[in-house]
DNA sequence: TCTATTTACCGTAATATTACGTTATAACAG
DNA sequence: CTGTTATAACGTAATATTACGGTAAATAGA
């Protein structure tokens, strides 16, 4: 993007868009669902599964691994990625408490 | 950004990366408390609020009113705005659905 | 009518994202 | 050693995002 100017918001509104890049393309919707699924994947299984490059592929996993939210571990020729636990409930509860505040019905309209 | 092959992925993937982009950048994430605080504001309670020009909270609120999660009223000069209930109930849905789904412990580290 | 308030829109610059082809590297099987 | 498989890294092109200043339009009130 342009630049987002983070040092002006709070750290936890600045965390919060970091962990929604997760979500905010397709893509990575996939590959998280994919992980969820199967608990582990190796890049190829995703070139397999998703109609995407393994170059475009392997740029989703590197944002993914850069946000905190998967995990690599090298095995030989493989890199066997998996989600980080701590990172995935951070999400969840950061989710969870913007989504559990009430919201008053429709007040435009 | 560059092109998201967005007619590849299943229907339900693109909602999510669609209405996640709502929460993708810390500007939109102090946007929507906001209105989740107040119920309504105007786009010069965010100038006041927030540490960006006019013009580019008028941006965001664009972007958030064509995501569908805010809608705006016009009153006089004023602009009103507030969360649309149904798709920020929607989001809740999704997002709920994804943190909801069993994660094994960590599997590489 | 004049003025202040508020918002929307335009243009711009800088930077990020998406996607792919190509190439490099590393492990393993034969 | 050679070929296969798997992944990472580099370069590129096209496009999107972020941010701002400036400007225009619309309404409300003096």
């Amino acid at each position: 993007m342009g630049i987002t100017k983070s040092e002006l918001f709070e750290k936890r509104q600045n965390r919060m868009a970091l962990l929604a890049k997760a979500f905010d393309h397709p893509a990575r919707v996939a590959i998280m669902e994919y992980l969820l699924n199967n608990q582990t994947c190796i890049c190829n299984d995703l070139v397999t599964e998703l109609p995407l490059s393994q170059s475009t592929i392997n740029q989703h996993l590197k944002e993914l691994k850069q946000i905190g939210i998967i995990k690599g571990e090298i095995e030989g020729p493989k890199v066997n990625y998996c989600i980080d636990v701590a990172v995935w409930e951070e999400a969840r509860d950061m989710f969870m408490n913007m989504f559990s505040k009430p919201v008053a019905a429709n007040l435009c309209d």
